[in-house]
DNA sequence: ATAGGGTCTGTAGCAGCTACAGGATCAAGG
DNA sequence: CCTTGATCCTGTAGCTGCTACAGACCCTAT
């Protein structure tokens, strides 16, 4: 049996990354930037993970599914960590979120339009006639587009 | 009067970003990445642009403003250049691209969908509980989820 | 002639990872 | 006990699509 009996429960990154779904090296990238926090180490300097750091992980991903920078992932999780989160505090962060994703919707339904339409109008022949190449050499430019979102 | 009489409609790069509402520097990033070609110079290496590179530049900031990505526009301008494109070709990558853009609405409408939800049952109190940390904390993960688009 | 702008180059930085090289270490089989 | 192969460690480079800076040049107007 290897080990103390404190480390029965111990993860190694691989392990982590299993449970968790996560890319391996992408543990250690959160680590870096401080998403995660820096684990206990073995003798030789090898990660010992625990059933926190799943939880924490799996917070990480999930704010990660839901479109949350890494930037609002670190201020929700040092609020939480620091125990100083109120209901008010977090709604009032996943609005914002919430309006910078509807935002690139709207971004990309224009894009979508303006696409879908022009395309319509192609013939699919081989001439070089094309009405996408037409919207791309003559239409005229939104100024504000691409500005903030999208892409 | 500088310069010899074929340079009276020469720009330089400062002009043709205030003519294209173009980044001055990334007008440089264009041309190393090749969707500029390398303008002429003058004696001194500055570089001087004419009428056909205000459109191309314009050709390019359009299909960036639809999202095509530089490899996109890229493939559209070299099939252009050589004179080998067709409509059906053309028609062919911009459908591509549509689908794309619909899987990424898709994606964004689907985290709306979730946040919108979750943050409806927010009481916005002071209480540390709250609706989006639950969801973030013990929500399960689609593993599907990050793939590919949205972001 | 000189002062101030503009232009040149190369390079670093942003997000958010991902991947690799080259070395140390671990675990299991012989 | 020793070897082998898998895994771990670190640092660093690469990706997309720009943007910005430093330090050197150059150009134009007065």
């Amino acid at each position: 049996m290897p080990g103390d009996h404190a480390a029965v429960t111990a993860l190694k990154r691989s392990d982590l990354a299993r449970l968790t779904g996560c890319n391996l090296e992408t543990i250690r990238y959160y680590e870096s930037v401080g998403l995660m926090p820096n684990p206990p180490r073995t003798a030789s300097g090898h990660r010992r993970y625990g059933p926190t750091h799943v939880e924490r992980l799996n917070f990480v991903m999930r704010a990660r599914d839901l479109g949350f920078t890494m930037e609002e992932i670190r201020g929700l999780l040092s609020m939480v960590d620091r125990g100083s989160h109120t209901c008010a505090e977090v709604e009032r962060r996943g609005r914002h979120h919430l309006h910078v994703v509807r935002a690139k919707i709207r971004d990309l339904q224009q894009i979508e339009t303006v696409l879908a339409g022009t395309i319509a109008r192609c013939t699919g022949s081989d001439t070089p006639d094309c009405p996408l190449l037409e919207v791309l050499s003559e239409g005229h430019r939104d100024p504000m587009a691409g500005e903030i979102t999208a892409k």
